[in-house]
DNA sequence: GTGAGAAATGTAATGCTTTACATTTGCGGA
DNA sequence: TCCGCAAATGTAAAGCATTACATTTCTCAC
């Protein structure tokens, strides 16, 4: 059933299907609608294969992500894949596991299968990756990846802003002493978010002292880590801003198992807005980061590449507040001393 | 860069370079460490689509899920995908967001695309879908189709099982007025959870009054609606089992926010094991479903198939009870009357 | 009705690899 | 040394669609 056979059923050559295939306008309506006839009548689809090795084009994207099972990349895929899909675009993937070989493999197998664009949601970048990127010619899109900025399209998260409008409603509630409970220091993205928050508690001019940040390892367990630090220690902050939202349940966890009540005696916020975040209890105020803009902008930014000279472009997302049960005033005693 | 260049280099046919690449055993070590030679300094790639559209394999696999932002998915992708990975293969996915016409369209893509294998993973599946993959000799697994065990390959939950297993531990503790909150009923998995339920109280010899039974709708709203109709009624079961975790865990959150102490007032149990179960509080008992387990299965059960008839075969995966602290001795008085 | 130019369609090369079949090489035995 | 057979390698077709270029068919103006 190839197309050949669809050409002689309606009567024309090959050439002529596969410009009405590909909708090119060059063909007389007519025989176009022959042609369309035949198509259905012998339920003819072209073959993939034979399409990308002789035009180069695959229909293909290719999306990477550090750890499928952190909700929030799920989002990220459903969105892309909804859009590719709405293109009539597949979509192949590989989830990297924060290794950082998987990626350079997973990006290796993607352009081996000659993808159209490739959208790279994971913090870490090695040097390979990059090189291999490019000598290649296919769109890259990456996420929170400012240094390559100059080079390859990129869509970021403006933390800064996001922290200062966490800081911001807190200081509104009373809160003057706010700490922090980080990400871990291999992981990029989280150093980011970490000296974002910096930069927002500088902007913000409030206090902020060393051991009121914690060491975290964006999962239950640094949260719960910092919450027993926190509980002991004599001069604790009122508010607590954490690197992600899996780490501001671990922390919501144990404060509820040491009897703590937040928001009463102190407040948390968490960061991405995952669905858990309003399952919690008390539900969790955090900054939503909207995965689906990312995504949308990702794909749009390899799509509009298509064809065109590969330009380097800077898309940047901005993280809003959602306050929920987590934060309240701060108690008294807490205030600026 | 093609197969030729390669051939030049080595001194050889481009036949031998191709059997280096397909490890065919029938080139001399000596002249294979040439080849793989040329192959490096050249560092050539094989074109993947020539390669498919000749050998009619493309060393891709399609895996199709229902929602890809229930946590459910990603673990099951992550699994596939890592073990294809593993063995060299690529994966392509679609969502359908439990839309028929989104399935039929994903597949039929998959299809044309040419993939060596196809998982999958929703619970509707259509009529027309079924005749798409008859019409295909791509080896086809299906999750949870028993219907389907004759024709197609088919992991399938044990669901009974499990339920026995949970009906038992609340007799342990002395319950015997179990309810259950259900899935939507058009959602054939969750009918078929229903109809395990309903088996599994014959089994174990319980009674079971209709007005226990709540159409929840696998959200966390069924939960919650299921709650306040329970904490209102005047007879009402002292131990409650979910169709799935999100509506154990909606039950769980309107419960605290009437002021009902789980499991000290009713006990509850979940189905499937998400991480959040641990997370809430009180840490929900659930039945664990391993999506590990179901996605090896999956792909063993396509990759064995490879080339060989089609065959279908049934493989049964068994959940198994999970204690954690929704569960607890049955509230005196609340025994059997 | 004719011719020029545009529009539509056709021809055939091309993309790169695999593989059936043909040929050469190598080896062991006589 | 020579033969025969197995092993290794080579030749060339095939897989299917796209597309540059060539050819035919229209259309319209005169």
């Amino acid at each position: 059933m190839d197309i050949l056979a669809v050409a002689r059923k309606a009567g024309v050559s090959t050439a002529t299907v596969s410009r009405v295939l590909n909708a090119s306008d060059k063909v007389r309506e007519s025989t176009a609608a022959r042609v369309r006839a035949a198509i259905a009548e012998l339920n003819y689809r072209p073959n993939t294969n034979a399409r990308s090795l002789r035009s180069g084009r695959s229909n293909l994207l290719g999306i990477i992500v550090s750890d499928i099972r952190n909700p929030f990349f799920p989002d990220l895929i459903e969105q892309f894949e909804s859009l590719a899909t709405q293109h009539g675009i597949d979509v192949t993937f590989a989830n990297t596991g924060y290794n950082e070989q998987r990626l350079l493999a997973g990006v290796r197998r993607l352009l081996e299968r000659g993808i159209d664009g490739l959208a790279i949601f994971t913090s870490e970048v090695s040097t390979a990756v990059i090189e291999l990127l490019r000598s290649s010619t296919v769109p890259v899109v990456f996420l929170n990846q400012p240094s390559l900025a100059g080079e390859f399209r990129t869509v970021s998260v403006d933390y800064v802003r996001g922290f200062v409008e966490a800081i911001e409603h807190l200081r509104m509630l009373g809160h003057h002493r706010i700490g922090f409970v980080a990400g871990p220091p291999t992981l990029s993205s989280a150093s980011r978010r970490r000296k974002a928050f910096l930069a927002a508690v500088k902007s913000c001019h409030m206090v902020l002292k060393d051991d009121w940040i914690f060491e975290g390892d964006h999962r239950l367990t640094g949260g719960r880590f910092a919450a027993e630090r926190l509980f002991s220690m004599r001069q604790a902050p009122s508010a607590i801003v954490c690197s992600n939202d899996m780490t501001a349940i671990g922390f919501l966890e144990t404060a509820s198992r040491l009897g703590r009540r937040i928001p009463d005696e102190v407040s948390l916020i968490g960061f991405d807005d995952l669905f858990i975040c309003e399952v919690v209890h008390p539900a969790l105020t955090t900054l939503h980061l909207s995965r689906k803009e990312i995504a949308t902008r990702a794909f749009y930014a390899i799509q509009s590449s298509r064809g065109e000279a590969i330009e380097a472009q800077i898309s940047v997302v901005s993280p809003y507040l959602v306050p929920r049960a987590s934060t309240g005033p701060a108690a008294k005693g807490s205030g600026r001393r």
